[in-house]
DNA sequence: CGTTGCTGTGCAACGAGGTGCATAGCAGGA
DNA sequence: TCCTGCTATGCACCTCGTTGCACAGCAACG
């Protein structure tokens, strides 16, 4: 399990309570790695009993009140010792690479409109990194020498950018194929 | 859930046994969709007594019998309508993105050990798919027309392919990266 | 003969992950 | 006033996936 791990990490660059996790799972972090609030609860409470992170109660005017969590010594122990150990082939599930392979026994129509789909949606999150990465790491540095949490956020944002433009080149390919078997010859 | 159209297009590929499938599990369709023999038995089971699949009893000499399934006509039906249903959005989880985030807050040099590792096994796999690209599609028809089957088989190694050229270059990055902040400087 | 090892199928138990629902404070609009 | 919607936390339940183990047939080796 690692959720605990992509939390702490979440918690050291900005603590925060387990709603505002669940809200950076939907973006940022969530574009490698996902959870739902429910997992994020539940994940805390343990992390909380097991010592890796502060609660704080932040009482909030116009709105309810929240549980603030920062990340402790023996988390951040954890989390640098997680860093180096090795991790086990992550399972891989491609759905769209399993469709394709099925689309020999089976009418390509749907799966033409369903790739066309994944390459509007890889396409828009493209446009969204491209736009982030203006954003956040366009000038040199805002504030002088170069910072470790700034240079490793940005070579996973081009990660990102990278996979995304990969994609979208394998389902040009995927859509090439397909038309040369749905098209009748 | 997908691992039954997994195993349907496995099946249809090549009928055979829980048994086989869960080698061909662990090659081929596995580098798009990871099961273990557990689930696989227990999905047959359910896509069995769901009249998906049918099973024939093979007696074999010199090693245990075993139970040989094939698609149904239901089976292939419930394939064909998967192939353009959408897909909701593959969880993701990159292990390694969250931990470079992390080494902004821990020792960087057990990352990079790690980070080394994935490069070798991204290097490893790539030229088992180029080998494998060679031997099975290197000759321009084996026997005679375009085949659907064989094209999309392809395209999916291609998509393979060109994902672990992605990973060799962002990894390479991801190293030049942490050695910036490793290093003093 | 016993051991190791591959083929082949399966159960039991556990933890991870997801869906649906409940509760509660408060804001804003119809 | 009621309804919708956002913030904020949490329970109950169910499925998926993994681990560990068991059992069985048979081959090859020492």
């Amino acid at each position: 399990m690692a959720l605990e791990h992509a939390i702490l990490v979440s918690l050291l660059e900005k603590p925060g309570s387990g709603y505002e996790l669940a809200r950076r799972f939907e973006r940022s972090i969530g574009y490698f790695w996902t959870a739902t609030h429910q997992q994020i609860y539940r994940v805390l409470k343990r992390m909380e009993s097991d010592g890796w992170i502060h609660v704080r109660d932040v009482p909030q005017y116009g709105r309810p009140d929240k549980k603030e969590y920062s990340v402790a010594a023996p988390g951040r122990d954890a989390l640098s010792g997680w860093l180096g150990e090795p991790t086990r082939p992550e399972s891989v599930r491609h759905d769209l690479a399993v469709k394709v392979r099925g689309a020999a026994f089976g009418d390509p129509a749907g799966l033409i409109r369903e790739a066309e789909r994944h390459r509007q949606e890889h396409t828009d999150r493209l446009a969204h990194y491209l736009a982030g990465e203006t954003r956040d790491f366009g000038t040199p540095a805002p504030d002088g020498p170069p910072d470790a949490e700034r240079e490793l956020q940005h070579v996973v944002l081009r990660g990102g950018i990278a996979y995304e433009r990969m994609m979208i080149a394998w389902l040009d390919d995927v859509l090439a194929t397909l038309a040369r078997f749905g098209t009748g010859h």
